[in-house]
RNA sequence: GGCCCUGUGGCGGAGUGGUGACGCAGCGGAUUGCAAAUCCGUGUACACCGGUUCGAGUCCGGUCGGGGCCUCCA
């Protein structure tokens, strides 16, 4: 189910009791934009199938914070706040913009900080083992003392001479080495700055993961996720600090989600066409954001536009609305396994969806001609495969008539003073009440039964 | 310059070499007091040029286009 290197193989998990799958997380130093959602929403999606697969106890899923960096430093000089408390501020915005689209909490959330003395354990070992070395700017790990450097994103370090884009460093002895620890500068604060045995700095950013990868999901894990822009330099120097610290794989499976662009670019804050999921939030359901993320495929880049945005709406409003209508027949199984197979094939999310919208259309069909034992069924499995994806996690009440309870007893009075038109045959007074309820966003659906309404 | 991904109908977006997923929009029908919702039906889509094959969107080669990484980046 998982790629790697290209090619598809079967996923299996080293030990089926204890699955683990380590995320990259934030950089908590401002607010994060839709774009840094998309591994979010991809990995709990992946979460959620693996849980389903091999027993939520047995599925361990950790995402970092990174809580020490450059960036980090510098927005808190800048807005004169201690290094923590933009970070906890940051982190706390981060983790209710997941909740908001879904996404479960992680199983665990280790802090950078609070792995120092991992990182320097780790950093030890591969100066020991004559993986890096001391310079006047750090230690570095030295790329061309590990024979395989490159593997994963099939690039060797001299590929990247070419371009000349390669900073010149005078610390390093080869341009690809990277940093384990830097040491600190003047003017850098003090809660930037930890002890060493090779002096007083702070730790590189690739390090970090490596390090509580291996403390809390052990030396080799499962699968390993992130966007694919962190696949060279970032997981590329995971794996070989990793590996040479520990001498074993340090992931068995890679996963790289695509881009969110912006008009055929991808989006990012140095080209400041970002839109944050915050902002986002104030026009959009969560629930709609997520469908949206998910109707394109984890590694294809997926343009964000407010057609898909409107689209993932209307689709979801079709699907919530044969939930409404099969909502009573309780006590069904479910049976049918399309989604769960779909999302076990790569994480397929659009076939996903497609079945999702199969499966309404049978649930509409079923209650159009009243087979009861049908509805039950597809109510059941609705709900496992919204389970699956994150979605229909509101009862179809709450998403068509959610809002003030005060306005929806005014819309009732509203729909039943309707009925009771009909009923006269009083058309023009009937049309009247509904073109009223039209003209602010309600929209009233007849049936043999009765009537109810929608907010669009 | 190196490495890599990608090009499907009006739009979004799947697709294991063998009668055109799915959704949105459109059109026709059913239903409806009329609508809406819902159901049913409806589309000479696979950038281009060669090749392999009984058969290619699906494999191979080439051309053109789009994008990403090589620098912080989801």
């Amino acid at each position: 189910m998982a790629k790697a290197n290209k090619i598809a193989r079967v996923f299996v998990p080293a030990d089926p009791r204890r699955v683990t799958l380590y995320v990259c997380g934030p950089t908590v130093y401002n607010r994060a934009h839709i774009g840094n959602f998309r591994p979010v929403i991809v990995f709990d999606t992946l979460f959620r199938v693996l849980r389903q697969t091999f027993g939520a106890e047995c599925v361990l899923y950790a995402r970092n914070y990174t809580d020490i960096e450059d960036k980090i430093i510098a927005a808190s000089q800048a807005s004169g706040q201690s290094i923590s408390a933009l970070t906890q501020k940051y982190a706390g915005i981060y983790a209710e913009d997941a909740e908001a689209v879904n996404a479960l909490p992680p199983s665990l959330t280790p802090w950078a900080t609070d792995h120092v003395g991992d990182m320097i354990a780790m950093v030890t070992r591969l100066v020991d083992r004559g993986y890096a070395y001391v310079s006047a700017g750090g230690v570095y790990f030295h790329v061309s003392g590990m024979a395989d450097y490159g593997r994963l994103s099939g690039r060797k370090p001299g590929d990247n001479e070419a371009g000349a884009r390669v900073a010149v460093d005078p610390d390093k002895r080869d341009p690809a080495d990277f940093a384990l620890w830097k040491f600190a500068k003047p003017g850098e604060p003090d809660e930037a700055i930890w002890d060493s045995p090779w002096g007083r700095g702070r730790p590189g950013w690739h390090i970090e993961c490596s390090a509580m990868a291996a403390r809390h999901l052990g030396q080799t894990i499962d699968i390993h996720g992130g966007g694919i822009d962190l696949q060279f330099p970032h997981h590329e120097n995971e794996i070989a600090q990793s590996e040479c610290a520990h001498g074993t794989e340090m992931a068995r499976f890679w996963m790289h989600n695509g881009f969110l662009d912006m008009s055929g670019e991808k989006m990012s804050k140095s080209l400041g066409n970002v839109v944050l999921l915050g902002d986002l939030l104030q026009d959009w359901e969560g629930e709609v954001i997520r469908f949206a993320m998910l109707s394109g495929h984890y590694r294809a880049p997926l343009d964000w536009t407010n057609a898909l945005l409107e689209q993932a709406r209307t689709t979801l409003g079709r699907i919530y609305g044969a939930l409404r209508r099969v909502w009573l027949a309780e006590g069904g199984e479910a049976e049918d396994r399309a989604v769960l197979n779909a999302l076990e094939d790569d994480l397929n999310t659009p076939m996903a969806l497609a079945e999702l919208s199969r499966l309404a259309g049978e649930a509409n069909a079923a209650a159009d001609r009243g087979d009861e034992a049908s509805m039950a069924t597809l109510r059941a499995e609705l709900l496992a495969a919204g389970a699956l994806l994150g979605l229909l996690t509101k009862t179809p009440a709450a998403w068509e008539q959610g809002g003030d309870i005060e306005d929806k007893v005014r819309v009732d009075a509203l729909v039943q003073a309707r009925l009771d038109a009909r009923a006269a045959k009083d058309w023009a007074e009937a049309d009247r009440i509904r073109e009223e309820l039209r003209a602010e966003g309600i929209e009233i659906m007849d049936s043999a039964g009765g009537s109810t309404w929608r907010r669009l």
